[in-house]
DNA sequence: CGGGTTTCATTGACATGTCAAAGGTGGCAC
DNA sequence: GTGCCACCTTTGACATGTCAATGAAACCCG
């Protein structure tokens, strides 16, 4: 039986109010920054994600699971990219069901083109405002918590 | 002329992805446990915001800035919302251009009964898991990067 | 007053994400 | 081989958010 309500008490109301308003507001930030490169903060993701391969290719099922997105996602939003030149989709030779993705050279460019700027913008906006030990504490802080169990 | 590309440290990338992946993983999961009781965390953000005022009334453009969304976005949920009873909108008499939403007993039920649960899966994946310190850390960072100018 | 400007909420078109269903392919037991 | 089951990507319907346009009301100021 449930003696009281589980709630936080002032010190952790305040932490959780104000870690929800950064988890809002940075990526806002970062990716109004993003677009004004040219490329969505989704779009970079793929393509970054991309280009860490030396050959540019990547397996569907491989790649949504790196990048933590479901496939009905990546498959909708590649859709979209190829339309857009960024990159190409091909069978796979070994696995009939498979898709390759590959980043076409227009899509590396673009990535090139907007790296500089975003590692600039996510400098501005973050990095650049903590001290090595903080990096440290939230390094370790945000793995422990997305390591936990989903 | 920029003499080298402005990249990141092997430490500061570290902490930056870290970093993104708990800002990935951890909406999802308070959002996933939030919808298993019945509301998805959208409507809970909007119906804790206006239950915060004695009378559950708040105006729509002061609801919006509270919460930081456009108008836009929260006249479009507040119409979702109002078709599923959680809230009803009324004209503003001091100002006829203006809307009042007020939140019925409905919502507020809704949002009693998600309460405790949702209290429940913050301290469970969020902030069981840090120590006083490290809440303190976090809060202060957390507010240091948010009041940055847009 | 009265005209122009500003502010307000809503709307519609569109971009993006989720979820479930579909259709094709592979793999395994027999 | 053949039948069955599991897995893969894509697709479509729908939910949600953004952006620009709209129309109504308030404000300003000569």
């Amino acid at each position: 039986m449930v003696t009281e309500a589980p709630w936080l008490t002032p010190e952790e109301e305040r932490a959780w109010r104000a870690f929800r308003r950064l988890l809002t507001v940075l990526p806002a930030r970062t990716g109004r920054d993003l677009t004004a490169l040219g490329l969505s903060s989704t779009d970079y993701e793929v393509l970054s994600t991309l280009s860490e391969k030396p050959d540019r290719r990547w397996g569907l099922r491989d790649l949504a699971a790196k990048m933590q997105w479901s496939r009905s996602r990546l498959s909708h939003h590649a859709a979209r990219m190829e339309a857009r030149g960024l990159l190409e989709r091909t069978g796979d030779v070994n696995d009939g069901r498979g898709s390759i993705y590959h980043l076409t050279d227009e899509g590396f460019a673009a990535l090139e083109q907007a790296a500089p700027g975003h590692v600039r913008s996510v400098r501005d906006r973050f990095i650049d405002h903590l001290s090595a030990d903080e990096l440290k504490t939230l390094e370790v802080i945000a793995n422990r918590i997305a390591d936990l169990p989903d």
